[in-house]
DNA sequence: TATATTCGATACGGAGTCGCAACGAAACCG
DNA sequence: CGGTTTCGTTGCGACTCCGTATCGAATATA
């Protein structure tokens, strides 16, 4: 059996999400935490078209995303030297640590869940 | 110790999201999951005014979410028999089975994210 | 070197959402 | 009964985001 059961999932997904509606942090769509996550767990390096094409989104959203999410300082552009066509999708300490908050949430919503305890 | 570290919670939220993100499903903003949520999960009865102070957000703000969730049939409003200026807001089958695969999507990708044993 | 392709960014029109303010309907309260 | 409060909704202007089409710049191809 899982460790979780259906109920107990949705929780799951509601506490970080009501986190998010309720409090006063940036409150990113979810194509733009989409974007970040993808930034962050997958081995870079990230170009426009790669996310895109990840993501099955259009050229210009992401660099929509992009722009928003550069704004909040979570992620940076830089130049490809070897293809000054490309550009380079960068970490932030600041998206680190927001990235980090979320985690925790997550983490601390599961225990709670699951009441500490396994299954009864 | 937690079930999941930082970096396994982060893949757990990535999932479902890119889902949504790249999947057919309807998109419902991060307001419109957190009130929806909020309806299949808290117990009954629900009005527009008691969600609108448990999401922390303006009255507006969750009429429109409802239309929204009542168009895509995840919600009901019905009548409030004993005040007739309320609405109740009502769970609907294809709501519960909407909310029964997203709640089947986290339960997955959390046996994925634990690799079916618990840490080593 | 001349042409074609690919890169990310931008212009545009359309759709969605927001909060604030105001509304009619219903309930409460003198 | 008349006035006040509370209910959910709607009008309004501002903002965000979307996809398509197009752009200039850089690279690949011939």
């Amino acid at each position: 059996m899982a460790i979780i059961d259906s109920q107990q999932a949705l929780k799951l997904w509601q506490r970080p999400l009501l986190d998010g509606v309720r409090g006063d942090q940036p409150d990113l769509s979810a194509r733009q935490m989409a974007l970040l996550l993808t930034v962050y767990l997958e081995p870079p390096p990230h170009t426009v078209r790669e996310l895109a094409v990840s993501l099955a989104i259009s050229k210009p959203a992401v660099t929509r995303a992009l722009d928003r999410l550069e704004r909040h300082e979570f992620v940076r552009r830089a130049e490809d030297g070897r293809d000054r066509r490309s550009i380079i999708v960068l970490r932030t300490i600041k998206g680190s640590v927001y990235l980090r908050e979320l985690a925790d949430h997550i983490v601390h919503a599961l225990d709670e869940v699951t009441g500490g305890a396994e299954s009864p």
